[in-house]
RNA sequence: GCUUCCAUAGCUUAACGGAUAAAGUACUGGUCUUCGGAACCAGUGAUGGGGGUCCGAUUCCUCCUGGGAGCACCA
């Protein structure tokens, strides 16, 4: 890569001013008018060689290797290199971009070059809601990301089909006079299901009574009692059915499911094994671990009534997940914050049970909550909203204001939301309105999607023949609207390279954007099919190289794109 | 009480310690003999407060204010 370069020779050249020992910095100017590229060492070496930044800056310059790649270099104000790179090289890259695959740099996190990614996990017997969907938003972007930078990406996924959320489901069924056919709809299932955990809570909260029997139903399910497990069975499976659908309907998919219920035994003996070793305590009956010698909060793992607790069963977990693919350099767990203080015990804990086997293997993607801005969503004041509901409003929406088939209101429509989510950094808390917050304009999918459709249309009014030679285009002469959208374009490896190594996809969505605005002002101002042959050739690359990227791009980001909207 | 995350335009969000803090939306005004107007252009408008480190701070440190989350038998 140019970039690459770049650095080669900025070391060159500060090492015949004797420069030694310096971290080499490339920076990618916001403002285009800083170049292609920029450097701000001769600031940082001010105090290592008394000199004046400027000073350094012609120094650098004057022993900087000749480099046909690089078309000017420009020393700025306090002490910034400046670098633009040669259009004969832009015109090579946008020449690959439309005639090859994608190449990208490579990016891994250990030798094995494999990871894992575990996310989505729902829990069974409740709605898989929008915090669900930005959760398996993020989770399949960050497997393409991931894969296309040379990982082996493993998809996990960990069911909660264990705790008291089921007994008090499981609970309300038995006490419902309403019993479900087994003939009736999936949809209806799950709100009647839906409806016995509503039931459930309440009681739990209001009758002592039923307290006392949803926690026998709690053990009885823990023990695979005979008596409960065709009903846990029955429904538990309506549930892992409806999320196959809501998997499909997101374009998900997953190498590997974990079940809670999996880990129970294992989990006690991997815990009962350990407090011998020393890394827990018994404490009022419970087995805990100690974390203040660690810093870290104390956690119970093994409850007083002798069942493993979530960190219990984490334990088994890691133990099954680090051994069923062969070695793993990383897992990464997509979960919510509010979980930090777990992972931070659990992945202490493993780490003492087996150094090398766990230490720096884990990792806690924290990624936030949509917040309602109405409030706070709650499956107990019934307030959630169900991921498909959601999509279904947004296609209402796209369907009242466009005029489109079904099935390309579904893609636009699952584009939208996953989008909008995806739009943002995963550590933003996003504020949800069901109204303003599902763009169909501005920056949203549907305009990048518009502009993918936009350039298709343009490449079909000409026939693809001849690719004109590119001799021709040595000469051409290119304009700042042209010159901006082929900046961007030779950007976009780089820009997947950040994305994986900051595992932040809106990265690539914020970029996407920009190179849509900038396609659309070229568009606008320029045009394509009425102009001179040469510049007529470069411009439907121009058109062809975009589509491309955009194409490509939300891919990566987990969203299809449509030919005709 | 302890730990931790957050605070940027009216609202929702961007910004590797860098140059003039970037968008969407809303509002105001404009572009059209359309290569797809689901488009394009212009205008209004912001780093919560005090210290500090640095050539340079939205970014790092510290204090304050205001929020979120977590801290033993839920998952």
């Amino acid at each position: 890569m140019i970039k690459d370069e770049i650095l080669k020779n900025l070391a060159e050249a500060l090492e015949k001013i004797n420069v030694k020992d310096v971290v080499l910095t490339l920076e990618k100017p916001a403002n285009t008018d800083f170049g292609d590229y920029s450097s701000s060492l001769p600031l940082k070496l001010t105090k290592q060689l008394k000199k004046n930044p400027m000073t350094i800056s012609e120094e650098i310059v004057k022993n900087f290797p000749k480099n046909d790649s690089i078309k000017k270099i420009e020393i700025v104000k306090p002490g910034f290199i400046n670098f633009w790179i040669a259009d004969v090289q832009l015109i090579n890259r946008l020449t690959e971009v439309v005639e090859k695959n994608f190449i990208y740099p490579e990016y891994y996190f250990g030798k094995n070059k494999k990871l894992m990614i575990e996310f989505a996990h729902p829990n069974t017997h409740k709605l898989f809601h929008i915090g669900h969907l930005r959760n398996i938003s993020t989770g399949e972007t960050l497997v393409r990301i991931l894969e296309a930078v040379g990982n082996k990406v493993i998809r996990s996924n960990y069911e909660g089909d264990v705790g008291l959320h089921i007994a008090k489901c499981l609970y309300g069924i038995k006490n419902s006079e309403f019993i479900i056919q087994n003939s009736e709809s999936l949809q209806k299932k799950i709100e009647f299901i839906g409806k016995m955990y509503s039931t459930g809570t309440k009681a739990y909260e209001d009758d002592p009574k039923a307290k006392e029997e949803i926690l026998k139903i709690n053990k009885m399910i823990y023990e695979k009692d005979p008596k409960i497990m065709p009903l846990w069975t029955e429904t538990r499976a309506w549930s892992l059915e409806y999320f196959e659908e809501n998997y499909k309907r997101f374009y998900s998919h997953f190498d590997r499911y974990y079940f809670e219920s999996e880990f129970y035994k294992r989990g006690v003996e991997i815990v009962k094994q350990s407090l011998k070793k020393g890394i827990f305590e018994k404490s009022q009956g419970a087995i805990i671990f100690n974390g203040k010698k660690y810093g870290l909060d104390t956690r119970v793992f093994i409850n007083s009534l002798g069942f493993p607790t979530y960190e219990g069963k984490e334990l088994a977990l890691a133990e099954k997940e680090f051994s069923d693919f062969g070695e793993l350099d990383k897992i990464i767990h997509t979960v919510t914050p509010e979980q930090t203080s777990f992972f931070k015990v659990t992945f202490k804990v493993e780490e003492l049970i087996d150094e090398k086997k766990y230490k720096n293997k884990q990792y806690h993607l924290a990624y936030e909550w949509v917040k309602l801005k109405a409030g706070k969503m709650s499956s107990r004041e019934g307030n959630v909203i169900e991921a498909n509901w959601l999509i279904d409003e947004v296609k209402k929406k796209i369907s009242e204001k466009f005029n489109c088939d079904e099935e390309t209101t579904e893609i636009l429509a699952v584009a939208s939301v996953k989008y909008s989510f995806l739009k943002n950094g995963t550590q933003t808390i996003i504020h949800f309105d069901i109204d303003e917050s599902i763009a169909v304009d501005g920056n949203s999918a549907p305009y990048l999607i518009y502009t993918y459709v936009r350039c298709q249309s343009v490449l079909n009014k000409v026939k693809h023949n001849s690719q004109n030679s590119l001799n021709s285009l040595n000469s051409l002469i290119i304009n700042t609207d042209e010159s901006n959208v082929l900046r961007l374009i030779n950007q976009f490896p780089e820009i997947v390279e950040q994305a994986a190594i900051q595992l932040a996809p809106n990265l690539i969505a914020n970029y996407l954007y920009d190179l849509a605005q900038k396609y659309n002002y070229f568009y606008q101002k320029n045009k394509i099919l009425e102009s001179e042959e040469t510049t007529k050739q470069f411009r439907l690359m121009l058109t062809q190289a975009t589509g491309k990227v955009i194409k490509e791009g939300l891919y990566l980001l987990g969203i299809k794109t449509v030919e005709k909207m």
